[in-house]
DNA sequence: CCGTAACCGGACCGCGCGGTCAACTTGATA
DNA sequence: TATCAAGTTGACCGCGCGGTCCGGTTACGG
Protein backbone atom coordinates (compact mmCIF):
# COMPACT_ATOMS: atom_id res chain seq x y z
CA UNK A 1 0.00 0.00 0.00
CA UNK A 2 1.42 3.26 1.24
CA UNK A 3 5.66 3.16 0.34
CA UNK A 4 7.48 2.95 3.64
CA UNK A 5 10.46 4.04 3.77
CA UNK A 6 12.43 2.82 7.39
CA UNK A 7 13.00 5.88 9.46
CA UNK A 8 16.17 7.26 9.66
CA UNK A 9 17.95 6.28 12.87
CA UNK A 10 17.63 9.42 14.80
CA UNK A 11 14.14 10.01 13.25
CA UNK A 12 13.07 6.70 14.72
CA UNK A 13 14.52 7.68 18.28
CA UNK A 14 13.48 10.76 18.05
CA UNK A 15 9.17 9.65 17.21
CA UNK A 16 9.95 7.13 20.40
CA UNK A 17 10.70 9.44 22.46
CA UNK A 18 7.94 11.89 21.26
CA UNK A 19 5.32 9.16 22.14
CA UNK A 20 6.57 8.90 25.48
CA UNK A 21 7.01 12.19 26.44
CA UNK A 22 3.48 12.99 25.23
CA UNK A 23 1.68 9.85 26.99
CA UNK A 24 3.41 11.69 30.21
CA UNK A 25 2.32 15.16 29.36
CA UNK A 26 -1.63 14.06 28.34
CA UNK A 27 -1.82 11.68 31.40
CA UNK A 28 -0.02 14.55 33.82
CA UNK A 29 -1.57 17.50 32.66
CA UNK A 30 -4.40 16.53 30.49
CA UNK A 31 -5.41 16.11 27.12
CA UNK A 32 -4.92 19.99 26.65
CA UNK A 33 -1.09 20.31 27.49
CA UNK A 34 0.45 22.31 24.80
CA UNK A 35 2.81 20.57 22.09
CA UNK A 36 5.58 23.38 23.35
CA UNK A 37 5.94 21.41 26.62
CA UNK A 38 5.39 17.98 25.20
CA UNK A 39 8.65 18.47 22.80
CA UNK A 40 10.39 19.98 25.83
CA UNK A 41 9.90 16.94 27.63
CA UNK A 42 11.03 15.19 24.61
CA UNK A 43 14.31 17.08 24.29
CA UNK A 44 13.29 17.90 20.93
CA UNK A 45 12.18 21.15 18.85
CA UNK A 46 8.67 22.23 18.49
CA UNK A 47 8.99 22.21 14.40
CA UNK A 48 10.08 17.74 15.16
CA UNK A 49 6.50 17.16 16.41
CA UNK A 50 4.85 18.57 13.53
CA UNK A 51 7.34 16.62 11.06
CA UNK A 52 6.14 13.37 13.11
CA UNK A 53 2.48 14.09 13.53
CA UNK A 54 1.09 16.86 11.58
CA UNK A 55 -1.70 17.97 14.29
CA UNK A 56 -1.54 17.81 17.64
CA UNK A 57 -4.39 15.48 17.51
CA UNK A 58 -2.71 13.07 15.52
CA UNK A 59 -0.20 12.79 18.00
CA UNK A 60 -2.73 12.18 20.69
CA UNK A 61 -4.44 9.39 18.10
CA UNK A 62 -0.56 7.67 18.35
CA UNK A 63 -0.68 7.92 21.77
CA UNK A 64 -4.76 6.17 22.23
CA UNK A 65 -3.87 3.60 19.77
CA UNK A 66 -1.05 2.70 21.69
CA UNK A 67 -3.27 2.00 24.55
CA UNK A 68 -6.61 0.62 22.14
CA UNK A 69 -3.80 -1.95 21.08
CA UNK A 70 -2.70 -3.18 24.33
CA UNK A 71 -6.09 -3.57 25.53
CA UNK A 72 -7.62 -5.38 22.59
CA UNK A 73 -4.62 -7.85 22.38
CA UNK A 74 -5.82 -8.70 26.36
CA UNK A 75 -9.18 -9.14 25.82
CA UNK A 76 -8.64 -11.28 23.11
CA UNK A 77 -6.52 -13.66 25.29
CA UNK A 78 -8.93 -13.08 28.21
CA UNK A 79 -11.58 -14.98 25.69
CA UNK A 80 -9.85 -18.07 26.59
CA UNK A 81 -9.67 -17.94 30.44
CA UNK A 82 -11.50 -19.97 32.62
CA UNK A 83 -13.88 -17.98 34.73
CA UNK A 84 -15.70 -15.65 32.33
CA UNK A 85 -16.72 -12.97 35.15
CA UNK A 86 -13.55 -12.82 36.43
CA UNK A 87 -12.19 -12.13 33.23
CA UNK A 88 -14.02 -8.94 32.49
CA UNK A 89 -13.21 -7.95 35.96
CA UNK A 90 -9.85 -8.50 35.03
CA UNK A 91 -10.39 -6.43 31.46
CA UNK A 92 -11.84 -3.57 32.92
CA UNK A 93 -9.04 -3.49 35.69
CA UNK A 94 -6.63 -3.54 33.35
CA UNK A 95 -8.40 -0.70 31.49
CA UNK A 96 -9.04 1.27 34.18
CA UNK A 97 -6.05 1.37 34.82
CA UNK A 98 -4.56 3.03 32.27
CA UNK A 99 -3.03 6.21 32.24
CA UNK A 100 -5.39 8.86 33.50
CA UNK A 101 -7.07 11.44 30.72
CA UNK A 102 -6.73 9.48 28.37
CA UNK A 103 -9.88 7.84 29.76
CA UNK A 104 -12.62 7.60 26.75
CA UNK A 105 -10.60 9.66 24.34
CA UNK A 106 -11.03 6.82 21.56
CA UNK A 107 -14.40 7.53 21.53
CA UNK A 108 -13.92 11.60 20.74
CA UNK A 109 -13.77 11.61 17.11
CA UNK A 110 -16.86 9.64 15.86
CA UNK A 111 -16.17 10.55 12.10
CA UNK A 112 -12.95 8.36 11.89
CA UNK A 113 -9.83 11.28 11.46
CA UNK A 114 -8.25 8.09 11.49
CA UNK A 115 -8.44 5.22 9.64
CA UNK A 116 -6.06 2.74 11.66
CA UNK A 117 -7.33 3.87 14.81
CA UNK A 118 -10.65 2.95 13.60
CA UNK A 119 -10.16 -0.33 12.39
CA UNK A 120 -7.76 -1.27 16.19
CA UNK A 121 -11.16 -0.04 18.22
CA UNK A 122 -13.59 -1.41 16.27
CA UNK A 123 -11.34 -4.72 17.11
CA UNK A 124 -11.56 -3.64 20.43
CA UNK A 125 -14.79 -3.54 20.22
CA UNK A 126 -16.03 -6.79 19.30
CA UNK A 127 -13.69 -7.83 21.39
CA UNK A 128 -15.36 -6.78 24.48
CA UNK A 129 -18.52 -7.12 23.30
CA UNK A 130 -16.90 -11.03 23.23
CA UNK A 131 -15.87 -10.70 26.13
CA UNK A 132 -19.43 -9.31 27.98
CA UNK A 133 -21.65 -12.67 26.08
CA UNK A 134 -19.24 -15.12 27.55
CA UNK A 135 -19.60 -13.19 31.32
CA UNK A 136 -23.43 -13.09 30.52
CA UNK A 137 -23.70 -17.13 29.58
CA UNK A 138 -21.71 -17.47 32.69
CA UNK A 139 -24.40 -15.82 34.73
CA UNK A 140 -21.85 -13.70 36.14
CA UNK A 141 -23.42 -10.33 35.23
CA UNK A 142 -26.81 -9.79 34.18
CA UNK A 143 -27.60 -10.58 30.93
CA UNK A 144 -28.92 -6.80 29.86
CA UNK A 145 -25.47 -5.48 30.19
CA UNK A 146 -24.02 -4.49 26.31
CA UNK A 147 -20.13 -3.94 25.61
CA UNK A 148 -21.26 -0.40 25.28
CA UNK A 149 -21.89 -0.51 29.10
CA UNK A 150 -18.80 -1.44 30.22
CA UNK A 151 -16.94 0.20 28.34
CA UNK A 152 -18.42 3.47 29.56
CA UNK A 153 -18.96 1.85 33.38
CA UNK A 154 -15.20 1.01 32.76
CA UNK A 155 -14.02 4.54 32.42
CA UNK A 156 -16.10 6.11 35.18
CA UNK A 157 -13.45 5.45 37.99
CA UNK A 158 -10.19 6.99 36.33
CA UNK A 159 -12.39 10.15 36.06
CA UNK A 160 -14.03 10.58 39.54
CA UNK A 161 -10.60 9.72 41.23
CA UNK A 162 -8.86 12.67 39.23
CA UNK A 163 -11.31 15.15 41.75
CA UNK A 164 -9.89 14.02 44.43
CA UNK A 165 -6.34 15.87 45.81
CA UNK A 166 -4.05 13.56 46.86
CA UNK A 167 -5.77 10.70 46.27
CA UNK A 168 -3.48 7.40 46.79
CA UNK A 169 -2.61 5.91 43.16
CA UNK A 170 -4.89 2.64 43.34
CA UNK A 171 -8.54 4.31 45.01
CA UNK A 172 -9.69 3.90 40.88
CA UNK A 173 -10.11 0.13 42.65
CA UNK A 174 -12.69 0.76 45.04
CA UNK A 175 -14.88 2.68 42.69
CA UNK A 176 -14.43 -0.05 40.02
CA UNK A 177 -15.39 -2.75 42.74
CA UNK A 178 -17.89 -0.98 43.08
CA UNK A 179 -19.12 -0.75 39.65
CA UNK A 180 -18.57 -4.17 39.16
CA UNK A 181 -20.91 -5.30 41.64
CA UNK A 182 -23.71 -3.54 40.01
CA UNK A 183 -23.61 -5.62 36.96
CA UNK A 184 -23.98 -8.74 39.06
CA UNK A 185 -27.25 -10.47 38.52
CA UNK A 186 -28.24 -11.37 41.92
CA UNK A 187 -31.41 -9.17 42.69
CA UNK A 188 -31.11 -6.93 39.84
CA UNK A 189 -33.36 -4.35 39.47
CA UNK A 190 -35.14 -4.03 36.15
CA UNK A 191 -32.92 -1.35 34.32
CA UNK A 192 -34.82 1.73 33.96
CA UNK A 193 -36.16 1.93 30.22
CA UNK A 194 -34.27 4.78 28.15
CA UNK A 195 -35.89 6.33 25.42
CA UNK B 1 -20.74 42.98 57.28
CA UNK B 2 -20.34 43.78 54.05
CA UNK B 3 -22.21 47.03 52.91
CA UNK B 4 -24.49 46.16 49.60
CA UNK B 5 -26.46 48.27 48.58
CA UNK B 6 -29.32 47.29 46.29
CA UNK B 7 -28.76 46.54 42.32
CA UNK B 8 -30.16 48.78 40.06
CA UNK B 9 -33.08 47.27 37.87
CA UNK B 10 -31.42 46.85 34.83
CA UNK B 11 -28.37 45.39 36.34
CA UNK B 12 -29.99 43.16 38.38
CA UNK B 13 -31.87 41.98 34.98
CA UNK B 14 -28.57 41.62 33.12
CA UNK B 15 -27.29 39.66 36.28
CA UNK B 16 -30.28 36.85 36.13
CA UNK B 17 -29.64 36.59 32.28
CA UNK B 18 -25.84 36.31 32.55
CA UNK B 19 -26.29 33.99 35.08
CA UNK B 20 -29.24 31.55 33.20
CA UNK B 21 -27.04 32.24 29.75
CA UNK B 22 -23.50 31.11 31.64
CA UNK B 23 -25.53 27.84 33.02
CA UNK B 24 -26.37 27.03 29.42
CA UNK B 25 -23.16 27.68 27.86
CA UNK B 26 -21.03 25.30 30.41
CA UNK B 27 -24.01 22.77 29.74
CA UNK B 28 -23.74 23.37 26.19
CA UNK B 29 -20.27 23.61 25.49
CA UNK B 30 -18.30 22.54 28.75
CA UNK B 31 -16.42 24.91 31.00
CA UNK B 32 -13.94 26.48 28.75
CA UNK B 33 -16.91 28.24 26.96
CA UNK B 34 -15.86 31.58 26.10
CA UNK B 35 -16.87 34.19 28.08
CA UNK B 36 -17.24 36.71 24.86
CA UNK B 37 -20.00 33.49 23.80
CA UNK B 38 -21.70 33.93 27.05
CA UNK B 39 -21.82 37.47 26.62
CA UNK B 40 -23.51 36.67 23.36
CA UNK B 41 -26.01 34.77 24.86
CA UNK B 42 -27.05 37.08 27.53
CA UNK B 43 -27.17 39.91 25.24
CA UNK B 44 -24.96 42.09 27.00
CA UNK B 45 -21.71 43.27 26.36
CA UNK B 46 -18.24 41.60 27.35
CA UNK B 47 -17.69 44.17 30.09
CA UNK B 48 -20.00 44.04 31.38
CA UNK B 49 -19.75 40.00 32.39
CA UNK B 50 -16.45 41.34 34.07
CA UNK B 51 -18.32 43.99 35.77
CA UNK B 52 -20.45 41.36 37.88
CA UNK B 53 -17.87 38.86 38.36
CA UNK B 54 -14.33 39.69 37.96
CA UNK B 55 -13.00 36.68 36.59
CA UNK B 56 -14.68 33.77 34.82
CA UNK B 57 -13.89 31.52 37.73
CA UNK B 58 -15.88 33.69 39.85
CA UNK B 59 -18.93 33.14 37.41
CA UNK B 60 -18.44 29.96 36.95
CA UNK B 61 -18.72 29.67 40.91
CA UNK B 62 -21.90 31.56 41.15
CA UNK B 63 -23.06 29.07 38.63
CA UNK B 64 -22.06 26.42 40.85
CA UNK B 65 -23.18 27.47 44.14
CA UNK B 66 -26.35 27.52 42.70
CA UNK B 67 -26.43 24.08 41.64
CA UNK B 68 -24.58 23.29 45.28
CA UNK B 69 -27.36 25.18 47.21
CA UNK B 70 -30.44 23.06 45.35
CA UNK B 71 -28.87 19.66 46.06
CA UNK B 72 -28.00 20.55 49.68
CA UNK B 73 -31.46 21.76 50.38
CA UNK B 74 -33.13 18.67 48.81
CA UNK B 75 -30.44 16.70 51.03
CA UNK B 76 -32.09 18.02 53.83
CA UNK B 77 -35.30 17.41 52.80
CA UNK B 78 -35.01 13.75 52.26
CA UNK B 79 -33.21 13.41 55.61
CA UNK B 80 -36.61 13.05 56.90
CA UNK B 81 -38.02 10.14 54.36
CA UNK B 82 -39.28 6.99 55.54
CA UNK B 83 -37.13 4.99 53.20
CA UNK B 84 -33.38 5.92 53.61
CA UNK B 85 -32.33 3.57 50.97
CA UNK B 86 -35.11 5.57 48.46
CA UNK B 87 -34.36 8.61 49.89
CA UNK B 88 -30.48 8.37 49.38
CA UNK B 89 -31.41 6.93 45.32
CA UNK B 90 -33.13 10.02 45.25
CA UNK B 91 -30.73 12.45 45.67
CA UNK B 92 -28.46 10.89 43.63
CA UNK B 93 -30.69 11.31 40.51
CA UNK B 94 -31.44 14.65 41.53
CA UNK B 95 -27.54 14.96 41.34
CA UNK B 96 -26.37 13.38 38.25
CA UNK B 97 -29.68 14.90 36.44
CA UNK B 98 -28.22 18.43 37.00
CA UNK B 99 -26.57 19.92 33.81
CA UNK B 100 -23.43 18.39 32.24
CA UNK B 101 -20.10 19.30 32.37
CA UNK B 102 -20.50 20.96 35.66
CA UNK B 103 -20.42 17.39 37.80
CA UNK B 104 -17.39 17.68 40.12
CA UNK B 105 -16.62 20.96 39.14
CA UNK B 106 -17.37 22.45 42.77
CA UNK B 107 -14.28 19.83 44.21
CA UNK B 108 -11.88 21.49 41.75
CA UNK B 109 -10.70 24.59 43.90
CA UNK B 110 -8.83 22.66 46.85
CA UNK B 111 -8.49 26.56 48.37
CA UNK B 112 -11.62 28.03 48.55
CA UNK B 113 -11.67 31.00 46.19
CA UNK B 114 -14.94 31.81 47.61
CA UNK B 115 -15.81 31.54 51.17
CA UNK B 116 -19.41 31.73 50.63
CA UNK B 117 -18.72 28.58 47.59
CA UNK B 118 -16.90 26.70 50.58
CA UNK B 119 -19.82 27.33 53.32
CA UNK B 120 -22.67 25.87 51.06
CA UNK B 121 -20.16 22.88 49.97
CA UNK B 122 -19.31 21.88 53.37
CA UNK B 123 -23.26 22.11 53.98
CA UNK B 124 -23.50 19.88 51.16
CA UNK B 125 -21.14 18.01 52.64
CA UNK B 126 -22.41 16.38 55.91
CA UNK B 127 -25.84 16.27 54.70
CA UNK B 128 -24.50 13.65 51.98
CA UNK B 129 -22.86 11.40 54.80
CA UNK B 130 -26.01 12.37 57.37
CA UNK B 131 -28.01 10.70 54.09
CA UNK B 132 -25.22 8.02 54.24
CA UNK B 133 -25.49 6.83 57.32
CA UNK B 134 -29.11 6.41 57.23
CA UNK B 135 -29.42 4.41 54.16
CA UNK B 136 -26.66 2.11 56.24
CA UNK B 137 -28.43 1.45 59.34
CA UNK B 138 -31.67 1.17 57.52
CA UNK B 139 -29.29 -1.73 55.54
CA UNK B 140 -29.92 -0.44 52.46
CA UNK B 141 -26.10 -0.04 51.41
CA UNK B 142 -22.99 -1.60 52.32
CA UNK B 143 -21.49 0.14 56.11
CA UNK B 144 -17.84 0.83 54.04
CA UNK B 145 -19.44 3.59 51.82
CA UNK B 146 -18.77 6.97 52.65
CA UNK B 147 -20.00 10.21 51.67
CA UNK B 148 -17.71 11.00 49.54
CA UNK B 149 -18.01 7.84 47.44
CA UNK B 150 -21.59 8.97 46.71
CA UNK B 151 -20.49 12.13 45.63
CA UNK B 152 -17.90 10.69 43.23
CA UNK B 153 -20.29 8.23 42.11
CA UNK B 154 -23.21 10.14 41.60
CA UNK B 155 -21.41 12.28 39.16
CA UNK B 156 -20.04 9.12 37.20
CA UNK B 157 -23.24 8.71 34.79
CA UNK B 158 -23.44 12.02 33.32
CA UNK B 159 -19.52 12.45 32.65
CA UNK B 160 -19.51 8.71 30.28
CA UNK B 161 -22.98 9.84 28.95
CA UNK B 162 -20.71 12.57 27.20
CA UNK B 163 -19.18 10.38 25.19
CA UNK B 164 -21.99 8.54 23.51
CA UNK B 165 -22.72 10.97 20.55
CA UNK B 166 -26.79 11.30 20.32
CA UNK B 167 -27.01 9.55 23.47
CA UNK B 168 -31.19 9.91 24.53
CA UNK B 169 -31.39 12.36 27.62
CA UNK B 170 -31.94 9.84 30.19
CA UNK B 171 -29.34 7.35 29.45
CA UNK B 172 -27.48 8.39 32.71
CA UNK B 173 -30.05 6.90 34.32
CA UNK B 174 -29.03 3.16 33.26
CA UNK B 175 -26.03 3.77 34.64
CA UNK B 176 -26.55 5.03 37.80
CA UNK B 177 -29.02 2.09 38.28
CA UNK B 178 -26.08 -0.13 37.91
CA UNK B 179 -24.10 2.28 40.19
CA UNK B 180 -26.49 2.27 42.95
CA UNK B 181 -26.74 -1.80 42.03
CA UNK B 182 -23.02 -1.50 43.20
CA UNK B 183 -23.42 0.02 46.30
CA UNK B 184 -25.76 -2.68 48.04
CA UNK B 185 -24.87 -5.00 50.91
CA UNK B 186 -26.28 -8.17 49.65
CA UNK B 187 -23.50 -10.44 48.35
CA UNK B 188 -20.64 -7.77 48.74
CA UNK B 189 -17.69 -8.43 48.40
CA UNK B 190 -15.22 -6.55 50.05
CA UNK B 191 -13.68 -3.71 48.69
CA UNK B 192 -10.09 -3.53 47.74
CA UNK B 193 -7.88 -1.91 50.70
CA UNK B 194 -6.37 1.50 49.15
CA UNK B 195 -2.88 2.72 50.50
C1' DC C 1 34.87 10.49 1.92
C1' DC C 2 31.54 13.02 -0.28
C1' DG C 3 26.95 14.49 -1.92
C1' DT C 4 22.44 14.82 -0.77
C1' DA C 5 18.09 13.94 0.91
C1' DA C 6 16.04 13.45 5.11
C1' DC C 7 15.79 15.59 9.40
C1' DC C 8 15.99 19.11 13.01
C1' DG C 9 15.00 23.46 15.44
C1' DG C 10 13.28 27.80 16.81
C1' DA C 11 11.84 32.25 15.09
C1' DC C 12 7.62 33.49 13.34
C1' DC C 13 2.41 33.90 12.18
C1' DG C 14 -2.59 34.36 13.06
C1' DC C 15 -5.99 33.50 16.22
C1' DG C 16 -8.95 33.52 20.16
C1' DC C 17 -8.74 33.76 24.82
C1' DG C 18 -9.36 36.33 29.62
C1' DG C 19 -9.22 40.71 31.21
C1' DT C 20 -8.97 46.28 31.11
C1' DC C 21 -10.52 50.93 30.27
C1' DA C 22 -12.30 55.39 29.09
C1' DA C 23 -16.25 57.28 26.86
C1' DC C 24 -21.02 56.96 26.91
C1' DT C 25 -25.99 55.84 28.69
C1' DT C 26 -29.42 55.28 32.13
C1' DG C 27 -32.14 54.64 36.28
C1' DA C 28 -32.83 56.47 40.95
C1' DT C 29 -33.48 60.48 43.77
C1' DA C 30 -35.01 65.13 45.47
C1' DT D 1 -36.88 67.68 35.41
C1' DA D 2 -32.09 68.13 36.55
C1' DT D 3 -28.31 65.66 38.52
C1' DC D 4 -24.95 62.12 38.92
C1' DA D 5 -23.41 57.78 40.59
C1' DA D 6 -24.12 53.31 38.84
C1' DG D 7 -24.17 50.64 34.90
C1' DT D 8 -22.91 49.46 30.06
C1' DT D 9 -20.09 48.92 26.09
C1' DG D 10 -16.80 47.51 22.47
C1' DA D 11 -12.27 48.60 21.16
C1' DC D 12 -8.06 47.26 22.91
C1' DC D 13 -4.04 44.62 25.28
C1' DG D 14 -0.89 40.75 26.30
C1' DC D 15 -0.50 36.07 26.16
C1' DG D 16 -0.08 31.35 24.85
C1' DC D 17 -1.78 28.31 21.76
C1' DG D 18 -1.49 25.22 17.22
C1' DG D 19 0.81 25.33 13.14
C1' DT D 20 4.46 27.00 9.36
C1' DC D 21 8.94 27.48 7.29
C1' DC D 22 13.52 27.90 6.00
C1' DG D 23 18.53 27.78 7.16
C1' DG D 24 21.59 24.72 9.32
C1' DT D 25 22.71 19.77 10.57
C1' DT D 26 23.21 14.86 10.17
C1' DA D 27 22.78 10.08 8.81
C1' DC D 28 23.47 7.08 5.03
C1' DG D 29 24.31 5.10 -0.03
C1' DG D 30 27.84 5.06 -3.54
Amino acid sequence: MTRERPLRADAARNRAALLAAASEAFAAQGLDASVADIARRAGIGKGTVFRHFPTKDDLLAAVVLDRIDVLAELAQELLGAPEPGEALLQFMEAAAGQQRHLDLSFLRDAAGVNEMLDGTRSELFTAITALVDRAKEAGAIRSDITGMDVILLMCAPNHVVTFVPDAPPDLWRRYLSIIFDGLRPEGARPLPAVS
